[in-house]
DNA sequence: ACAGTCCGTGGACGCCATCGACCTCAACCT
DNA sequence: AGGTTGAGGTCGATGGCGTCCACGGACTGT
C-alpha cells in the first residue's frame, strides 16, 4: 500500500471504468504492473466493488429517509441486523454509539411505500422504536475525499 | 427507458467495469447497441459517475460520522450549504425536514480530526448547533437494491 | 558474493471498443 | 395506400486494450 496504490485508488473513485493503459499513463507504469497492483486491491479487500451511481429519482426511486432505530432492551442485535438485511430499501446501515443503535438510509418510490417500510421496522421483533427523517433534497452523496499524497 | 435500460443500469450497480461485450450479452443486444444505450443514459443524467467502494479503514478514514445541522434562524442556506461542500471530510450531504436542515456523513482517520472538524462546523455562519453521532461499524453501505423488472 | 524474492518491463495474441454502412420497422404525411 | 423519415438495431472492419509470459534489475538475508 504505497503512494502508487492510493493514487490508483484515487483514480479509480474518480472513474471507475478508466482503462488499465489509461491507469498506467497516470501513475507512471505499465499496464501489466498496474493490472496486478489493481488485482491485489481487489482481493486483498481495499478496493470491495465498482459500481455506476445512478441519480435515484430517474429510476422510481424519488423518497430518501435516514431512519434511526432504538432497539428493545435484551434485543439480540445479530437478528434484527439479519432483519434489516432482507429489506432491499434500506441501502446503508451504521450501527451507532448512542440511545440509537442504528442509522438506517432507505429509499423508496413513494411516501406511501416509506410508511409500509416504517411499519415493518416497528414490527421487527427487538425494534423498540424508530425515529425518520425524510430528506427533501440530496446536495451529494459519496464524493470521494483524495487520499493520495499531493505530489503524486 | 425501456426494461433495457433498467437492466443496463442494475448491471452497472453490480459491476461498473463490466465490458460493453458482456453487457450485450446479458441483455441480449448487439455490442453497439448496448455502448449507444450506456452513453445516452450517461448524457442523459441517469448516471453519474463510476465509482470504485473502497474500505475506508484500509485508506486511513477509519471514523464515520453522521453530524445533523441546526441553522441559525435567518442563516442563507445557500452559503451555508457552500461552507460544507469545501470540507471534503463531508461525503455526503441531505437538506432535511425537521429541526436540523442538514444531515452530513463525514469521514475522517481519527477521533482529533473529528473534533476538529466538528469546532469548524460550529463556526461556519449560519450554524445554530450541531448534533453528531459516531458509527461503530458500517454494516453495509449504498447497496443498490434492484429496479429491473424481475423476468428480465 | 550469491541465491531468492519482489516488482517491474516488453512482446505477443486474442478480445474488445468503436466507427461506418446498411437494414427494419413504425409513425406520419400526402 | 404508398412514400418518407427517423430511431434503433445488426454486421463487419480496425486499431487499441487486456492479459499472459518470459525476462531483468534491485533488495534482503545468509
Amino acid at each position: 500500500m504505497d503512494a502508487i496504490d492510493l493514487n490508483l485508488v484515487d483514480l479509480l473513485r474518480g472513474n471507475a471504468r478508466l482503462s488499465y493503459a489509461e491507469l498506467a499513463r497516470q501513475v507512471g507504469l505499465s499496464a501489466p504492473a498496474v493490472h496486478e497492483r489493481v488485482g491485489k486491491l481487489e482481493s486483498g479487500g481495499v478496493i470491495r466493488a465498482y459500481r455506476a451511481e445512478v441519480e435515484p429519482e430517474t429510476i422510481g426511486l424519488g423518497v430518501t429517509a435516514l431512519i434511526g432505530i432504538v432497539e428493545d432492551s435484551g434485543a439480540d442485535t445479530d437478528d434484527v441486523l439479519e432483519a434489516f438485511r432482507v429489506m432491499p430499501e434500506i441501502e446503508s446501515c451504521y450501527f451507532m454509539a448512542g440511545v440509537e443503535s442504528f442509522l438506517l438510509k432507505a429509499r423508496v418510490g413513494t411516501i406511501a411505500e416509506l410508511e409500509q417500510l416504517i411499519v415493518r421496522l416497528n414490527r421487527t421483533p427487538g425494534v423498540a422504536s424508530t425515529r425518520t427523517g425524510i430528506a427533501l433534497s440530496t446536495k451529494w452523496e459519496n464524493r470521494p475525499q483524495s487520499v493520495a499524497p499531493p505530489t503524486a
